[in-house]
DNA sequence: GTCTATAAGCCGATAGAC
DNA sequence: GTCTATCGGCTTATAGAC
């Protein structure tokens, strides 16, 4: 943890903020230490480069905890699905920047995708086994296990786009309440969950 | 169009290729030149400069014809949403790197946007128009159209990302063909369609 | 720890030769 | 149309002063 160190934390969320709204290689060690108030060369003695600096964002801002929880590994395919959904979307309100950062890395099948699969693969594959596990409880119906586990990705995960298709959208304000509950439904209809299931 | 002219259209093509590859901003003149076997100073020459290049990409290698189809609008919520699918999916094998390039601007927020806007709106307009018209004449059932269609969105835009789960993956055999069917069943059964509805 | 000054290199664009 | 040579500006990284 740098969270000790006061110019150390600061030139790390500039980064993770300027990252985040310009990307990687758009933004330059002088905007982040501008951004930070620090001086240019502090990010050679404090980190090592700019390399470095992306590296640690993950120690800092990347939710290790969640994953590593033994309570969390152990819930069955329902619950657990239903918690990893909440878990992601709390996480990208809480840090939005890091959402987008991810998102980037992994669009632009960036150099840096190693130490970003190091992070998120273990998210990801606890909704594999989930998804294979409810399949075999025959409480999830669907034909490919991988097809459907990209699927249901992608639905989770490009949500925070939104605001590039606003002229497309109906803005009902009645509706904008409720997104955890909307998505949830729509990716267990999507897997082909019913309710009633449960109550076998 | 450009394809009347050799290297004009070798040079679109390098571009196509590394701003896929490496993104717009980490692909240099130099190298699109050099892999387009051309000399640097056409590209200023040719299109007047890197940003020119970026917009003929979409003049050229857009399905801009596609959308313009009188027939495809005037088709029912089921049988649009259907074609729509599988035409963004063939184009997806079509043009794998323009479908990169898209993504990668749309992810980066970058000053491109509003040129990718102008040629992707249309094309997501029909999505949004299908999934509303569906629900109101009840044969699809969803709470939030918005939440839906971004959730729809999603799902179908990630697939080409697959590479980075690799590790994840079954990568069963049996299942890597139908994926087509796959991915329209996944949103079908996600936007609460019944196929049985359609013969009412 | 923090600073300035500078090194060494790559960038896009173009003037001008042919 | 196609080339070379070059300009001005930007980059990361760091040596060395304090």
């Amino acid at each position: 943890m740098v969270s000790d160190n006061g110019i150390k934390l600061r030139i790390l969320q500039a980064a993770k903020k300027l990252f985040a709204r310009q990307g990687f290689n758009a933004t330059t060690v002088r905007q982040i230490c501008e951004e930070a108030g620090a001086n240019v060369s502090l990010v050679s003695y404090y980190f090592g480069g700019k390399d470095k600096v992306f590296e640690a964002l993950f120690t800092e801002f990347f939710p290790n905890e969640l994953i590593n929880e033994e309570s969390i590994q152990r819930l069955d395919p329902v619950a657990g699905i239903q918690l990893l959904i909440r878990e992601v979307i709390a996480y990208g309100q809480q840090e939005p920047d890091m959402v987008s950062l991810l998102q980037q890395e992994i669009v632009m099948q960036s150099v840096r995708m190693d130490k970003v699969r190091e992070y998120m693969i273990p998210v990801w594959s606890l909704l594999h086994n989930w998804l294979r596990v409810g399949r075999e409880e025959q409480l999830f119906h669907f034909r490919s296990l991988d097809h459907t586990f990209m699927s249901v990705l992608g639905s989770i995960v490009f949500h925070n786009k939104t605001y590039h298709f606003q002229q497309l959208l109906d803005n009902n304000e009645a509706e904008k309440e409720g997104f955890l509950e909307d998505l949830t439904h729509f990716i267990f209809q999507a897997i082909g969950y019913m309710e009633t299931d449960r109550s076998k």
